[in-house]
DNA sequence: GTGCAGTGTCATCGA
DNA sequence: CGTCGATGACACTGC
């Protein structure tokens, strides 16, 4: 520091400002940093924790392919019911301190609802005792647990459920933490913020303890929606959320772009057509298009008013968080995800150049696919598309449907012959250039053949002449006159006519009527 | 940020 | 006149 004093002073410029040199300045920065690193990878942690929990939510039906909800439990097991264990433990490990040792009360807790192994019960992964996760729990998470899993499982199962969310902490250090946080959790954890699933209060206290908001009015409804608010499962169940709270939706949304639409819509292209009888409409494309932009708005509305079947990547698309807080998040996919879903929809109906149907369905529905569903046009895309014109047109003529699902249907058939066509296209385009690019591969090899041919025949022809000129000489040398003298080549040459006789002809003569001699048969 | 390739879609034309 | 396939053009997306 003294030398940076000193240079400082000399004005030298450091190339930096002079805290860089502090070292008490640095490890502020470093702690700082530090904080922030730590406070980064708890959020990772808590996104992880939602997304597992989301997917537990969900499974995989074989059949279709689709991701659906849990089924509801066959045994009317009451909602909440398990949260509100929690509570009881929190509160039985408080007056267990007094009646009963730790290890008692987690023995009979085991002995009840017996853990899967032993070895995983003493893992931090498997924490026997619910108080550990309390003072740091993620309440996003536990309400997706709870909402599903709990619902057939038993207590143990549902502490697992909290496995890994929390370092581990000492069970007696637990407890007396429990005993501390244990009230705010009551008042953060039932509080506006998270509508009371923690905790889970009766439907009347609910009701009466709440401040009128919007969840609660909806929990109020049902009482098995209770422990549901912003991750209410059963409003994304195919079934329910089309008959529950947002019945006429699909007709505020809805928007063919075969100009079927709402009235006043910009998208409308058929002005003949404007509302349909029953209510249902379609996305227009850039309707559609929005929604696939933005999955975590519009998209997940789309898919809970249209009752699709939602996926896991757009489920956890749609922010839990930003549910919460009321915020539509901007929370891109991951890349790769995004890819993922690329090419599942574009290869859904791929078999590029071919009709051939898809050999297997994937999760994700195509937009037409998603508009058929909507419009509950009771065939498949594939039938619409593919299925020969009388075929098609008996199909439509033994089904009674709407304007707007005809139209639909039309531009469904429209679109997939296009696309095809389009396909068909691009190949034969390709096959074109293919083509002539060999075609103009040939043309450059018979190019070189004929060059290397005609390099051949000029040296052949070379050669021939040589041979011919050798043969001249030879043959005027053994010409002689009539005195037997040699005739001079420069006063004569030898010439063949076209009829094949050679004549000796005089070089310089202008007339050569005397001179010329017949010489025949050489 | 830009260019490119691939793809879906629409408009248009001709059969 | 409606349907259908072919194709140019455009928009969008991912690399």
């Amino acid at each position: 520091m003294d030398l940076i004093d000193i240079l400082w002073n000399q004005d030298i410029d450091l190339g930096a400002r002079r805290e860089v040199f502090d070292i008490n300045h640095r490890q502020k920065e470093h702690e700082l940093l530090k904080q922030r690193k730590l406070e980064e990878e708890k959020r990772l942690h808590l996104m992880r924790e939602q997304e597992k929990a989301l997917l537990a939510q969900l499974q995989l039906d074989e059949e279709t392919g689709e991701y659906i909800p849990r089924p509801p439990p066959s045994t009317p097991l009451q909602l909440g019911v398990t949260p509100l264990e929690v509570t009881q433990n929190g509160d039985f490990t408080q007056e267990a301190g007094d009646s009963m040792s730790f290890d008692e009360e987690v023995e009979q807790l085991t002995t009840t609802y017996p853990l899967p192994t032993s070895a995983e019960a003493q893992t931090p992964s498997y924490p026997n005792y619910p108080t550990v996760q309390t003072p740091i729990f993620n309440p996003l998470t536990s309400i997706n647990n709870v909402t599903t899993n709990n619902l057939n499982v038993s207590p143990a199962e549902l502490m697992n459920t909290f496995d890994g969310s929390l370092p581990t902490v000492a069970p007696s250090d637990a407890f007396r933490q429990m005993k501390v946080d244990a009230p705010q959790l009551d008042t953060s954890f039932s509080g506006e913020g998270f509508g009371g699933v923690f905790y889970p209060i009766t439907e009347q206290d609910e009701c009466s303890s709440r401040h009128g908001q919007e969840e609660n009015e909806r929990m109020c409804d049902s009482p098995s929606k209770a422990a549901f608010t912003h991750m209410d499962l059963y409003s994304l169940s195919p079934v329910d959320s089309m008959d529950r709270s947002k019945p006429n939706l699909t007709a505020e949304h809805l928007d063919s772009d075969s100009g079927v639409s709402t009235n006043g819509s910009p998208n409308a292209r058929s002005p003949g057509i404007s509302v349909y009888e029953s209510g249902s409409f379609s996305y227009s494309d850039s309707e559609m298009e929005e929604m696939d932009q933005n999955p975590g708005s519009a998209e997940s509305d789309y898919s809970e008013m249209f009752s699709l079947n939602f996926e896991p990547d757009h489920f956890m698309a749609s922010d839990p968080a930003s549910e919460v807080t009321g915020q539509p998040q901007q929370q891109e996919k991951k890349p790769k995800q995004r890819k993922l879903d690329i090419a599942e929809e574009r290869g859904l109906d791929d078999a590029p150049f071919t009709k051939d149907k898809p050999k297997k369905r994937s999760v994700r529905l195509t937009r037409d696919e998603q508009r058929a569903k909507a419009l509950s046009i009771p065939f498949t895309v594939d039938m619409i598309i593919n299925l020969p014109v009388d075929d098609f047109n008996e199909l439509m003529s033994k089904h009674q449907l709407n304007e707007a699902q005809l139209a639909l249907v039309r531009d469904i058939r429209r679109r997939g012959k296009n696309k095809v066509a389009a396909q068909n296209c691009r190949k034969r385009k390709m096959e074109n250039i293919v083509g002539l690019e060999g075609e103009l591969d040939s043309l450059k090899e018979e190019r070189d053949r004929l060059l290397n041919e005609k390099s051949k025949n000029t040296k052949s022809l070379k050669e021939m002449k040589q041979q011919l000129n050798s043969l001249y000489l030879e043959v005027f040398s053994m010409l002689r006159d009539e005195k037997g003298n040699s005739y001079s080549s420069s006063d004569y040459s030898l010439q063949q006519s076209t009829d094949g006789n050679v004549f000796l002809v005089p070089r310089i003569k202008k007339t050569f009527k005397s001179e010329k001699k017949h010489l025949s048969h050489l």
